[in-house]
Order: C-alpha cells, then structure tokens, then sequence
RNA sequence: GCGCCCGUAGCUCAAUUGGAUAGAGCGUUGGCCUCCGGAGCCAAAGGUUGUGGGUUCAAAUCCCGCCGGGCGUACCA
C-alpha cells in the first residue's frame, strides 16, 4: 500500500526529470516527519533547482501544476519551506492502509522471498573460544541476529555464522594454563604460562577436567578439550540468548584441508608473496590498501592468524553468498585493510565483503570503569549481565532492547548499577507494554461478533481524529523502517520506530475509548488496535524480543 | 608520531543517512485513576550539537584546522 503511494509519487518526479533533463534519483521521497507537513514529501525542486537556475520554490509551484493532483490518491500537494513538495493522501487511501495490513497474509512490510534472492553471510560475535562472552559480544549478538531476522523479512537469505578460532598456539597456551590449574588444584606448585589465561573460568575448567579424570600430560589436547568446553557454553548461552546459528565453522576444517596453504599458493602464484628475514610476507600495500606488508608465515614456518582467516573468506565466497558482513569488535580495525587487500589479490569484488565495527562498550560500576580483559581475567560475560537481570525470558528481552536501541557504530556506556533500574524502566517494557494493553482490551470484546471486525469503507470517515491519523501515520512508515535498516545494516531504526508506534497508541488510547463505543466506531478502532498489535508483534519478533499479551 | 572511531539536555542515547522548530528514556518540578491495564498520559525546566573555518537552497550529519576521549600501530589471536 505504502509502495503504491510512493510510486505514485515516482512517476510524477520520473516525469518531471524526463521533462527537464533533470536526474530522477537525486529526488527523496520520505514521509514527513510533522502531520502538518502532509504524508509524504519529496524535495526535488530543491535538488534540481540549481542546475536549471531556478528558484527551488517557483520550481516547485510548477512541477504540482502538471503533477495533476488531487486524484484518486493525494488530496493535495503544497510548497513548504525552501522548496519542498508535500502531499496529502485522500482519507480513504489513508485510512485503506489498516485495511491492507489486517488482510494480507505476508507481514505488512516483509516481501516474499524468490528463488534468485540475495543471499547474505553474517558472521558475529565469533569471540576467541579461550574466555567466555563478554559485553560486547553480547551487543554483536543481539545486533548480528537481530539484522538476520530484518533480512529474512525482506525475502532474503540470512546466515548466520560463528566462527572458532580453536587452531595456533593459543590452544596449547590455553591446555597449559588450565594445565597449571588442575595442578594447584591438587596441591602442586605450578605456574600459569606468562601470557596464559587466568580468568577464574580456568580454574573451574580445571576442576571439571580433574572430576573427568583426564590426564594433564598433554597440554595440547587438554587445550582441544577446554575449547569445547567454552564453545558449547558459549552456544548454551546464546541459545538463551535467542541466537541460533546456521553454521559454528571450526578454523580446524580449513587446517585439516590444508586451506591456508593452497590460499598461499593462490596468493604466490600471483606475485603478491615475498620471503623477508625468514618470514614469508604478503603484499598488502599493493593497491595503496594497507600500509605495510603482513606476515602470513612465521619464520618457524607457522601461519599467522591471517592466513587461515583469508583462506576462510574465500571459503566464504566460494560457497556461493552475494554479500558477506562480518561484525567485528572495535579492537579490529587494524585488520580492515589488510583483508580488503587480501580479498581483492583473490579477485573478489570489493562489495562483496565488509566490515563493520562494533564500537566498544564502556562497562562501569557505580560511575568508575571497569576494565575489561580476557587475559587479566577481569571480565563482566553476557552469562554475568543476563543473571543481573534476573536470568530469565525478561532478562533476553531487556538485554537485547539495550543494546539494539544504540546504533552499533557508537561508543556506549554500560553502568551495571543502572541495570536492574533498567530493568523496570526500559523502553523495552514501554513498547512490550502497548502490545499487552491492546491484548486486554481485545480480550474483552464480545465473543461472536468477528463480523463487526472487517473492513468496510463506512470507517475511513470514523478514523480521522489526530491521534487517529499519528497511529495510521506511524504504521505507514514501517516497511520503509526496515528498509533502512537493511540499508544500514543496523536494526537500531526498528527498535525506535516501534518506541514510537508504542508512544502514539498509548496516547490514542488516552484520548479514545474503544469498549462501548457506538458499533461501527468501536469495530473501526478495533481494527486500528489490531494493526498495531500486529506490527508491534511483528517488529518486536524481528529484534527477537518477546511480545507479551499478559505482563 | 601515524591510522581509525567518537564528542548532541545533568546522565544514557536518537535524529528518516544532507532536510523543515535537534527528539526519547532516566533524573528534576507540577498535574491526571468511581471510566478499556497508571509498566500509562499531560505539562514545565533543561541545547551556541566540543571548537574555528569551509562547501550549498539546506550541516549534528560532508571537507579542513584545532581541543578532548577511546582503540590500533606483533613473525599474538
């Protein structure tokens, strides 16, 4: 519905462009963001005016006088402010949009999938499998999946992917400090490696190693077994936390495939390998990229880290994806360039992967930093925030709104004083809060009387006062909100939106009664609240947060 | 030193990706339940968007210079 309008409006710009040799795409088409403005705006007398030597607003007043409105759709169309072009949609095309949500099968705003889809890869979170999960995992986690399910929405394909660093010295490291572990437990001296672990989840891996009985004479296998260990807790905890991978891709299997070194080979046979001081070293200041040459094998002959994380994202492209996102913690940077470098030696398109940052976040208790680190074993896990705020359904919900109401790109500060006031006064209760409230009240509707709930034309005059239109106006706007956020790969824009469409209903509410209404206008605003319901529980299941009809 | 990210209300963050009067929550102040759920609503106070320039019809947003904060700058992962 909201598409036709838009493409209503297309056609006149399209039209117009054609007509003035002007360039069609520079003109936005948004709603407005003020009832007073109209529904939806477009400012392409403002964009075209320079070229043409115009005045944006004379432009403007003569782009309507050949746009033929009003018509079946738009009531009016009016220049406001420097240049824009404002139209009203007639009542009935406005009030027709509950109509169009509560009759279609497919969720107002998703679109069907089809056979020759995009098909994403999103990898996240992939934390190192020798520490727990920490905060920032979690904001990746909630954000990763939450940007999956937006995907999906929009008739596209999302996997999900989780990748285990469980090969390099860092498990024989690991299988060592749990090693010295199980040894004090006994009562033996021993001591943790110099860069080993010493978070206190070593010592329990210890005592759980010690009650199965294995032998502590091999570090490296202890190392293989602990890494088990954490990756299954970290999959428990994620389960909870509502993220479902398609894939958890061991770097192993590219080990046992000998990956990196056919990726090497690759990469040789190129010209972009060179052996220095021992080291073989790729050019990754080839194209200007990076600016200095990586090593990809020691001079021990070992592969750094990221010759088995190139030869993976090849891995990654050869499996077939049109578009592969990896989130990254904001400690990553440094590896932006040299991979684009990499990818591009293999001859794969530069839109074909990208990566974005998650910013950091910023734990403090009481107002003071807390620090963060895996190796100093001073760490706040997702395990530690989920059981902050009561370890249950509401806790996921809360956790997740968090940090899906901040855009990912930013800095954020986590106080966990904050955490349980959060709890009781999160935004997330605001929005789950306007869905239950439409739950009662649909709860004490009449039995038998579903015919009274259908659409009939005689409405669209029965749903025009203002709070009326800001709820009809809002739902308007949902489909172009996950557009947005497919564009910006980031579902923060639905988390507000919907803080949104819970604050106009609530206001709605306020000022109208639906119970005991004369019959056509209750059944009239019984449709409206069936359509928030929907979007509301719709929008909320895409951020992977429960709807609740009862709280 | 060099590179990347960030600076918006007292605090935590938004801002339709360059749009119209910069908005929410928390906190502060004052109202609203014999009436569909007060986890709500209404109102007030709170801003030179760190700072100085530039680009254009239009800048919190883009460019340059400063100031402040963070991260990175491994033959670690």
């Amino acid at each position: 519905m909201i598409n036709d309008f838009r493409e209503a409006l297309r056609i006149r710009i399209a039209a117009s462009a054609a007509q003035l040799g002007s360039d069609p795409t520079q003109a936005a088409i948004e709603v407005t963001r003020e009832e007073k403005f109209g529904d939806l705006t477009t400012n392409a007398a403002m964009v075209w005016a320079k070229a043409l030597k115009k005045n944006p607003r004379e432009l403007a007043t003569e782009l309507i006088a050949t746009w033929n409105i009003p018509d079946e759709i738009f009531s009016e169309a009016t220049v406001a402010g420097p240049g824009f072009i404002n139209l009203r949609l007639r009542q009935d095309a406005f009030a027709g949009i509950l109509h169009s949500i509560l009759e279609h099968e497919l969720p107002f705003g998703h679109l069907p999938q089809t056979e020759n889809c995009k098909r994403w890869l999103l990898e996240f979170v992939s934390a190192n499998p020798t520490g727990p999960l920490n905060i920032v995992s979690a904001r990746a986690a909630a954000i990763g999946d939450a940007l999956a399910r937006i995907i999906e929405s929009q008739g596209q394909v999302a996997h999900r992917e989780y990748y285990i660093n469980d090969a390099g010295n860092q498990v024989r490291l690991f299988g060592e400090s749990v090693v010295a572990r199980m040894k004090q437990e006994r009562g033996e001296a021993a001591e943790i490696p110099e860069e080993g672990y010493r978070g206190s989840y070593v010592v329990d891996l210890a005592k759980k190693a010690i009650a199965e009985g294995l032998s502590d004479t091999d570090p490296e296998s202890i190392g293989n077994w602990a890494i088990d260990q954490m990756v299954a807790a970290a999959r428990n905890t994620l389960e909870k936390y509502r993220v479902n991978y398609q894939h958890w891709f061991k770097e192993t299997t590219l080990r046992k495939a000998k990956a990196e070194w056919t990726t090497l080979e690759t990469l040789r046979t190129k010209g972009y390998v060179y052996e220095q001081d021992g080291a073989q070293f790729l050019r990754t200041t080839a194209d200007g990229l990076d600016d200095k040459d990586r090593v990809v094998v020691t001079s021990q002959g070992r592969p750094t880290y990221f010759l088995p994380d190139i030869a993976y994202h090849l891995d990654k492209y050869n499996r077939g994806f049109n578009r592969s996102i990896n989130f990254l913690g904001p400690d990553h940077h440094g590896s932006i360039a040299r991979m684009k470098a990499a990818l591009r030696m293999l001859d794969i398109p530069d839109d074909f992967h990208e990566i974005r940052l998650i910013q950091q976040v910023n734990l403090m208790r009481g107002g003071e930093a807390v620090k963060m680190s895996k190796r100093a074993g001073e760490l706040v896990t997702l395990e530690d925030l989920l059981e902050e705020l009561g370890d249950n359904a509401t806790a996921v919900d809360v956790a997740r709104y968090f940090f899906l109401q901040r855009k990912f790109s930013t800095p954020l500060d986590f106080d966990q004083e904050l955490a349980k006031q959060q709890s009781e006064e999160n935004p997330a209760f605001y929005v789950q809060y306007a869905h239950a409230r439409i739950c009662s009240i649909l709860r004490q509707l009449q039995a038998g009387s579903e015919a009274d709930y259908v659409w009939q034309d005689r409405f669209i005059e029965l749903l025009s006062e203002d709070e009326t239109r800001a709820v009809i106006r809002k739902l308007m706007e949902y489909p172009i909100v996950l557009d947005r956020c497919v564009q910006a790969l980031d579902p923060n824009n639905l988390t507000g939106y919907l803080t949104e469409l819970a604050g106009v209903f609530h206001k709605f509410y306020h000022h109208h009664r639906v119970l005991g209404q004369e019959r056509d206008l209750m059944s009239a605003r019984v449709l409206l609240l069936l359509s928030v319901k929907k979007i509301l529980a719709d929008g909320l299941d895409l951020l992977g947060i429960n709807a609740p009809e009862q709280m």
